[in-house]
DNA sequence: GTCATCATGTAAGCCGTTACATGATTGC
DNA sequence: GCAATCATGTAACGGCTTACATGATGAC
């Protein structure tokens, strides 16, 4: 997931991790935090996989090596700040990392493939969703869709759940109707891409409300 | 979050590994599931630190060393036939464990303690409230409050987030309901115990529906 | 000159997973 | 006797975290 992340960053401006960090954090903080104990290490990882290339030649590109940030996608006033005060350095010690063609697609195929076994699915979807931006609209359908199959499934597992405990009872409930809203927004969201909600997978049918 | 449940099923009777992890992904499957390599070092551990003992001893305690599950709670009919047919074994591989009274204090500890940071809180809170009918009624008020405050929390932390995509603007909005919803449910859990719900973190105040 | 902050990295440790090794029991 | 499955454990590995080590830059 953090190579995720720093694709995803990367594909907007190049940037070094310390400020990569400090976007993730700020950004996605809530949902998604790396600590530099892990960040560096897989910008190291996706360097050597020629994913990501050191873009750090004081003015090696067209406009520049520290670039302002053209987007402005991700958190305005404080991360240009943050960028704009630091122009009047040399430059030496910071690394900033510029995505490269291999990463691009790296990002692609991480962004559409299911999440490895292990990962917390919602947080990997909250991920993939604050950047499938980047991504062509019928490959963000796909993911959409993925994502309602997967939720779909957790349902149908949730309506079979047994317990005779209140409490467990209260819980399986509950997350039964969470499951169902969470349905029904991915739903809202296939349907604002214009993507028609296959009658297919009808695993909602029986739905109540 | 092993110990926790491991503590909690030997809470209701005594077990041996192999059925300790039937149960766990029968009954809990779909909020938490464990592997061998995690349980039997956790049941190691434990062991270690006298908060279970080997219950072993053919026919050892009062009743059986091997019981028929008194409290019936967890799994009914599939659980009791894989437990009732094995009596005709000997039992001498088979490990079963006992909670101990330090084992009782470590359970509650761990029901009443917050989530080590790093946690799964979502997990964290659905395990543990599936075993907080062992808990005194004031403790598990007390479990409910802090999940209470935990919620508030986050939604405080969500209503602040901003985004200019598109995407991670719905994922907010979607986050902040989900979190608005968790809340009240765990304020009518709370209500349910016959707990008032204190005015004080009052959070959620200017909350619309 | 010194302090805060920026910036990169490494090391130790925790927690969990899969896969492997081993062996007992039971049904056929 | 043989296969299935019950049952316990270990080993290798992966990912992430905290804490540590190091050093450059800029403000004052």
């Amino acid at each position: 997931m953090v190579e995720l992340a720093i694709l995803g960053l990367l594909t907007e401006a190049p940037l070094h991790g310390y400020e990569l960090k400090k976007r993730l954090n700020d950004a996605l903080g809530h949902v998604w935090g790396v600590s530099y104990g892990s960040l560096y290490p897989a910008l190291g990882r996706l360097e050597r996989m020629g994913a990501i290339e050191v873009a750090d030649p004081p003015a090696a590109s067209g406009s520049a090596a520290i670039p302002i940030p053209a987007t402005g996608s991700i958190a305005g006033e404080a991360a240009a700040a943050r960028l704009r005060r630091p122009l009047r350095r040399s430059g030496r010690t910071r690394k900033a990392y510029r995505i490269a063609p291999a990463g691009r697609e790296l990002f692609v195929e991480l962004l559409t493939a299911d999440p490895a076994p292990g990962t917390d699915e919602n947080r990997a979807f909250a991920l993939k969703l604050a950047f499938c931006r980047h991504l062509e609209p019928p490959a963000r359908l796909e993911l959409l869709r993925r994502r309602r199959q997967q939720l779909a499934e957790k349902l149908a597992r949730g309506r079979k759940a047994r317990a005779d405990d209140r409490y467990t009872r209260a819980l399986i409930e509950h997350e039964t109707t969470t499951a169902e809203r969470d349905l029904e927004w991915v739903d809202s969201l296939i349907a604002a891409e214009g993507g028609a909600i296959e009658a297919g997978h009808n695993l909602i049918q029986g739905r109540t409300t």
